[in-house]
DNA sequence: GCCGTTTTCGGCCCGACTGTTTTCAGTCG
């Protein structure tokens, strides 16, 4: 067995434990090992063959054991007895906001609760808020939750749905019968969360690939399988359509499903208006006039006196009106970006070192990259006080300096915005740095004029250089927390300070709405993948999804600068 | 379950917040 999967049996038993109401120091044990598994540099195979997985620190006898008979055999009795003894409904629990290990635990004991549909039923029953040391307002805020996790379970991140999608997109295309396939929906517009996968097809020979869509392997559950459109379902949950057209009328289909609505609507008003009538089948004219040849999306907008809207764009947010004038944005590409800021390494959070990270973003093509580890406030993420700040900038100058390797590093910090606004770390420390990003992660809860004004006082310090994550909000699990926007992008601009988009993809945070305006007043972005890995660097796709859909071209994103003109910018407020 | 040790148990990282209590337990980051 890999270490990757290792490591994902001793989170697993963790949470076993903590359901099982055993001590909590034990359950951390479990997990402080999976991360001294996960993050230490020497290889697996090589240190159990020299009989040394004791020496690292975290990993004591027991685990020793236990890693060593996972490695050999890829099964631990421990681990399947914990599992066989627990209901996976009470695993599921733990995502309910609010419930940890003892109160599920305690819900399972006293009355019985072994799923979500048990602890709904007991919530609205009164049961629950009778237990001890559950009460009336536990019990709201369970359904709530409940609830919330339901509507939540109808969508699914872009980033998963399109892993899940880029490889049956390649392999429609291998189909003999295929002549072009698409991705559409909300997917093709990049929106940060999608309910389904639409795949347009065009072939005059359906049946092969109705056969082969639902019999993939991934499918658990075929929905619907008829002769042109056919759905299935993941394990996941997640669904996806196919549907298969002629090639003449696989333009206006990709269209008409790629949508959105109001995107639809707004452009089939202007071809009523020019005499046509549009829909997902073609083009038809009112009266007597030739039906127009279309065979792509650009040549469907041209005919209709627009721009080519590039899908992105597509949400009836103005874009009709900026493609009949032309002035439709050149929107930012993988190739304009040099260079990522707010990443983590293993000072604070992150899983891989200096070095490390500045190797994989030289092999992302970037000419730089800026670390920006927690500072001491975020206790759970192992923060840097002023000592280790100042350590990190050393090491950083240090690799700078070593001609290691072509891409230059730019020592920053994600400094806490303590509950007042003030900066988790000295005057002193900051001005040693190149960078300061000021995030929010405590006192979630503050009234909105609370939290605005406090992130107000932090963007006025004359070291912040950039805002992370301004809304607080992790998609399908959390809603931000209460803040006026719209004044914080004002005290952005009006201090020269810019605003991330978090390119996490649980975050993209600010929100693509807010970006086309701001900008236009001056607002400067930086895509922020907040990497804690290497792979985690890939997340800066997802950012520049964010930035396109926001309409901004590359003067607008510090990344798609030199390092050069980025070293500029940071000097312009110190 | 790990670690360090005055070598064989006792401590293990912290603070805010919430809702339940009436002095604190549980959750979260």
């Amino acid at each position: 067995m890999h270490k990757a999967d290792i490591v994902t049996i001793l989170e697993d038993i963790a949470v076993l434990l903590e359901l099982k109401g055993d001590n909590p120091f034990k359950i951390r044990a479990y997990l402080s090992g999976a991360r001294a598994l996960e993050t230490m540099e020497e290889d697996l195979d090589e240190l159990i063959a020299r009989g040394n997985l004791g020496a690292v620190q975290g990993i004591g006898t027991a685990l020793v054991d236990k890693i060593e008979t996972l490695h050999a055999t890829g099964e631990l009795e421990y681990y399947s007895k914990l599992r066989a003894s627990i209901s996976p409904g009470l695993i599921e629990m733990l995502e309910i906001p609010g419930l940890g290990g003892k109160k599920v635990k305690r819900l399972h004991d006293a009355i019985g609760i072994d799923t979500i549909a048990d602890l709904q039923a007991a919530c609205q029953e009164g049961r629950v808020e009778s237990l001890k040391g559950f009460g009336k307002k536990s019990a709201e805020k369970i359904l709530s939750g409940i609830i919330n996790r339901a509507s939540y379970a109808k969508r699914h991140l872009w980033w998963k749905a399109a892993e899940i999608a880029k490889p049956i997109l390649e392999n429609l295309r291998r189909l003999p019968e295929v002549e072009r396939a698409e991705v559409a929906g909300s997917l093709r517009r990049l929106r940060e969360t999608v309910g389904d996968i639409d795949f347009i097809v065009a072939s005059s020979n359906a049946a092969p690939i109705m056969e082969w869509f639902t019999s993939q392997a991934s499918v658990c559950e075929v929905t619907a399988h008829g002769s042109t459109k056919s759905s299935v379902r993941f394990e996941n949950g997640l669904q996806a359509d196919i549907r298969v057209v002629s090639s003449e009328q696989f333009a206006f289909a990709l269209h008409h499903f790629t949508g959105s609505k109001e995107h639809n609507v707004a452009l089939r008003q202007r071809a009523l208006s020019r005499g046509y009538s549009l829909s997902e089948w073609g083009l038809q004219p009112k009266e007597g006039a030739a039906v127009p040849l279309i065979s792509s999306e650009a040549e469907l907008f041209e005919f209709l006196g627009l721009a080519e809207i590039l899908p992105e764009l597509r949400e009836g947010m103005g874009e009709l009106d900026a493609g009949e004038a032309r002035i439709l944005p050149k929107l930012v590409t993988a190739q304009d970006i040099r260079g990522v800021f707010h990443n983590h390494t293993t000072a604070s959070d992150g899983r891989a070192t200096i070095s490390e990270m500045a190797s994989a973003a030289q092999h992302l093509g970037f000419d730089y990259i800026g670390l920006a580890d927690h500072s001491k406030a975020s206790f759970q993420a192992n923060g840097l006080d002023d000592v280790r700040v100042l350590k990190m900038v050393d090491a950083v100058n240090q690799f700078n300096q070593s001609g290691e390797s072509p891409v230059h590093v730019f020592a920053g910090i994600e400094c806490d915005i303590l509950p007042n606004g003030t900066l988790d770390l000295e005057d002193a420390t900051l001005d040693a740095l190149d960078y300061t990003v000021v995030s929010v992660h405590s006192s979630f809860t503050q009234s909105k004029a609370e939290m605005t004004a406090r992130v107000i006082r932090a963007i006025e310090h004359p070291a912040t250089t950039m805002l992370g994550h301004p809304s607080g909000r992790l998609l399908l699990r959390r809603e931000g927390y209460q803040i006026d926007i719209h004044k914080i992008i004002d005290a952005a601009i009006a201090n020269q300070v810019i605003i991330e988009i978090n390119a996490n993809p649980h975050r993209l945070d600010l929100d693509w709405r807010y970006w086309r305006r701001a900008a236009e007043r001056g607002l400067i972005c930086a895509i922020n993948p907040d990497a804690h890995s290497t792979e985690g660097l890939e997340y800066f796709r997802a950012g520049l999804n964010i930035a396109r859909k926001g309409w901004l071209n590359t003067s607008q994103i510090l990344n798609c600068r030199s390092a050069k003109a980025v070293q500029q910018w940071f000097k312009v407020r110190r």
